[in-house]
DNA sequence: CGTATATGCGACAGTCTGTAGCGTTACAAG
DNA sequence: CTTGTAACGCTACAGACTGTCGCATATACG
């Protein structure tokens, strides 16, 4: 449940945006879809090592591989934040978020917002959740 | 200002970590402290990369060069997390927060707690910021 | 001027990523 | 049953990045 997620590469993070977006694919949706113009087998070594990295999953329709994302984008890119945070674990997460608006990426209204915001998503989906 | 820092390997972390820790440092000093023991020409080299890749710079005392960190621990932080919010972009920052909280990385009352530490820490520094 | 010390440079192996070619297998038509 | 074709995985290979050093150089000091 924890699993570090290994870092991806370009061509790899294109890849994923396409699956998050489009949802389940084939190599040959991918393929199409890609900016590059790539050989099939090209882009089946990607989609395989991305299975191998926990990325995604396939199922398999007749004798076509269909993949899908393994984990919504949003806890991907969040055990990336979580994973920053332990590399500079004394900085803790209230450290990295004030040097974010210090950097002026993020402003405190913002902040407090985000705060309803989640308070609101986690009410709405009931409380059965902890 | 927004230059996009390299990533970093391991061992070139634990340099950065130390250099934060410890202020500014020399490569026999980085040499002591750090875990593994490593030959001074390991160490030198990893210290210049460090340099080339804008992590810190050197002042020279005498015949021998102290490094130090080209930009808080905080800042950089950050900017990794910048990154990745840019990477997964149509992943606003929002998104990635939430996907925390959802993670049970964070929760809203942290949040609304770093909110006001914020805003505090602004109103301390002055508003002449913004 | 010779010795010790602090530096940088060049090198080599191991790993990760982008990119493919090729051999294999299974379904479908002849 | 045989064969063509489509979908797969395996293996390879070059280019970057990283961990680790050995070695040539420069420079203060006695």
């Amino acid at each position: 449940m924890d699993d570090r997620l290994p870092e991806l590469g370009d061509l790899e993070h294109e890849v994923m945006q396409l699956v998050w977006a489009h949802g389940p694919v084939t190599a040959e949706i991918v393929r199409e879809r890609l900016s590059r113009r790539l050989k099939e087998s090209t882009v089946r070594t990607v989609l395989r090592r991305l299975e191998e990295k926990g990325y995604v999953n396939h199922t398999v329709d007749g004798r076509t591989y269909v993949y899908h994302a393994a984990e919504p984008r949003a806890r991907v890119a969040a055990k990336a934040v979580q994973r920053i945070v332990d590399w500079f674990c004394n900085g803790s997460i209230e450290e990295v978020l004030v040097g974010m608006v210090d950097n002026k990426m993020l402003d405190q209204q913002q902040l407090r917002s985000l705060a309803d915001q989640v308070a609101k998503a986690k009410k709405a989906r009931g409380v059965k959740k902890e």
